[in-house]
DNA sequence: CTGAAAGCGCTTACAG
DNA sequence: CTGAAAGCGCTTACAG
């Protein structure tokens, strides 16, 4: 087979060597057809006659070959890999949606490549970057602070799926949660349990969904006629440590409050250890209402009430999506509505509101 | 250049399109030298004249010029990334381990690829197979439940960096955190704060640490000489629901206890809620110890005493020692000792031990 | 020290 | 329907 002046196969560091060496050419040498034929069949390129498929399809099994994606990536430009642009790679939160990608992606044969851009434009552009010199075949954006254009920019050379934005370019899928509905089901739940003085306790505006949730709030209380009141819309962002810190600000500045309502759920569990430390309890003193239902909210003492978001599907659909415009087809999702989980962080107010260190009340009454 | 018979260039699909067109051919006639010489001072594979190499780092930073890693990964067998098999792309803890990796090997021009073993020795073997078929130059395993020999395996073929184990084998580097250290530490505070009922709530016991931390456990107990009732160790799973309910076991069959130490955060949150349910208060009637100190732990009600397992750490640690692996080196890396981080979830036991519903202390003391 | 050339394992026009 | 061949963008013996 070989001709002169062949080399002789390098040693054991030959690309080929390292994952089990059977090769498209011995599928094809073995089935006696040409490595082109594998290749279609492998592709579903062209149609072939039963027979050869056959033959090929009995190669393969036998022969234990799998395509090497590396010169698959090489030769035709596409990588079956899927690059994901998270913000931390270890995010409570956004972790539910890498689940939901890799399950979707497996699935379809397509590894997913994950990079953070820590809330950061330019680290994202980074990611970007990296990823395309990876090849990867497509990119999941996942929420973050890149601008539109920087995304369209992107989906003009390959297929993108974001989430946490609207925006409508040719190769390119976004879809949002519904964060201002998640806020007003949050707030409206408080409101129904007779709370009038509700405390907000805001992410990072920077991010849409914070700002988004804070127009929920605040269309709640207006809608029912409540006023809202700035002393009571404090500024987080988003971490456990800023609800700590917006709580002993709440109480510091004496603005009375019976109910507390965070952005979300990290900074709600932030929000109740202030509340403890002042021997305020939940939710027999105050009311918590938290957003995203991250898996440990169940386990939260008291198991918090909140917003369930279905982070997991939405990696799952982003996926999905994604899938889809490779495959040509305009990405078709049922976007996953927000749903209030009550547990048992919320109950009708009791009179008067709490008010600050040392005024609390003892009152009782039976959870809803 | 062309040759007669050259095709024409493929179309926008042409894997270089995709990445930003500029190739290592470009820069060689750009600087007027070979490939092969672009190549070998990308690498540093040969010794260079200065002129040559000024001309070639200059038409590379004109160009804007940045390796292919698929074409690198096809021709030299070096595709700059590292496998990582993980148990769950989200899980609360390991998530700091790759957060770790993630910046090491970003630090070293590697990319992280990450796949999840779900503690199934079949789908970590699966994970292996993905990652060899995407030809990485090396394997990272966070703990799972593959066999030694399976690692001894792979390691023939390329380097492998395991944690959670101790193994010593050519082309492999296993390091191991002190499991049994940090649950004598645990296990001693509480007797310390002369707690003698001290209940003890396992880890899947097929998980090496939690084998290792049961004796931890054990052996604090029995240098105190303090006998150890198995009516006071109980199974759990490392999930919270287990803690819970392990909790639930132990007030139902009325088992005297005054501390409760949980193999690790999770469980130890879950032990918290069902005290809570039974009005059991943390630490005023049951001192709690939990294991791991995940970020929620400080935010827990009340802050969770725990061991802190430095997982961030021992991420940057692995991907080091995967470097130093190909770099030819030995690995050296200093292992971190476990700590005990006390919060305000024990305290200096009261007398009589807790002992089932109902019976609760109203004693208070002032915390240590 | 440096170049020409073969090769990595696929894909895909091109030509039957 | 199917093959022969060129090419993807690099690396690396081989030969000066």
């Amino acid at each position: 087979m070989d001709k002169a002046g062949r080399r002789q196969p390098r040693g054991r560091a030959s690309a080929a060597g390292a994952a089990g060496a059977v090769t498209l050419e011995m599928v094809a040498a073995a089935a006696g057809v040409s490595p082109s034929t594998v290749s279609r069949i492998l592709n579903g390129t062209a149609v072939v006659s039963a027979d050869k498929r056959a033959a090929v399809d009995a190669a393969i099994a036998r022969l234990g070959f799998s395509p090497n994606p590396i010169a698959r990536g090489l030769a035709g430009g596409r990588t079956m890999s899927i690059g994901v642009v998270t913000q931390a790679i270890d995010s409570p939160f956004y972790g539910g949606a890498l689940r939901g990608i890799e399950i979707a992606l497996d699935a379809a044969g397509y590894s997913p490549l994950f990079v953070s851009g820590h809330w950061h434009a330019r680290h994202e552009a980074g990611c970007i970057q990296t990823l395309r010199s990876r090849h990867v075949d497509g990119i999941i954006v996942l929420t973050g602070r890149l601008s539109d254009a920087a995304l369209a920019e992107t989906a003009r050379a390959l297929p993108v799926v974001a989430t946490g934005r609207r925006l409508e370019r040719p190769g390119l899928f976004a879809f949002d949660f519904d964060n201002l509905g998640g806020a007003l089901l949050a707030t409206q739940h408080l409101i129904g349990l007779g709370h009038r003085d509700i405390a907000y306790i805001s992410g990072d505006l920077r991010h849409p969904d914070a700002e988004q949730r804070l127009r929920g709030y605040r269309g709640a209380l207006e809608s029912a006629g409540l006023p809202v009141d700035p002393a009571r819309v404090l500024q987080g962002d988003f971490t456990e440590a800023s609800g700590l810190q917006a709580v002993e600000r709440l109480i510091g500045d004496r603005t009375p409050f019976s109910a507390i309502f965070a952005a979300n759920d990290q900074m709600a569990f932030g929000a109740a250890l202030a509340l403890h430390r002042h021997r305020l309890r939940v939710p027999d003193d105050v009311s918590l209402v938290g957003f995203d239902d991250l898996a440990s909210a169940q386990y939260a003492i008291p198991p918090l009430t909140t917003v369930h978001h279905p982070i997991h599907e939405l990696g799952l659909l982003a996926a999905s999506a994604m899938l889809q415009l490779l495959a040509g087809e305009p990405p078709r999702v049922d976007q996953p509505a927000p749903r209030l989980v009550i547990r048992e962080s919320t109950r009708a107010r009791s009179e008067p509101a709490a008010l600050a260190r040392g005024q609390r009340h003892a009152v009782r009454r039976p959870a809803r």
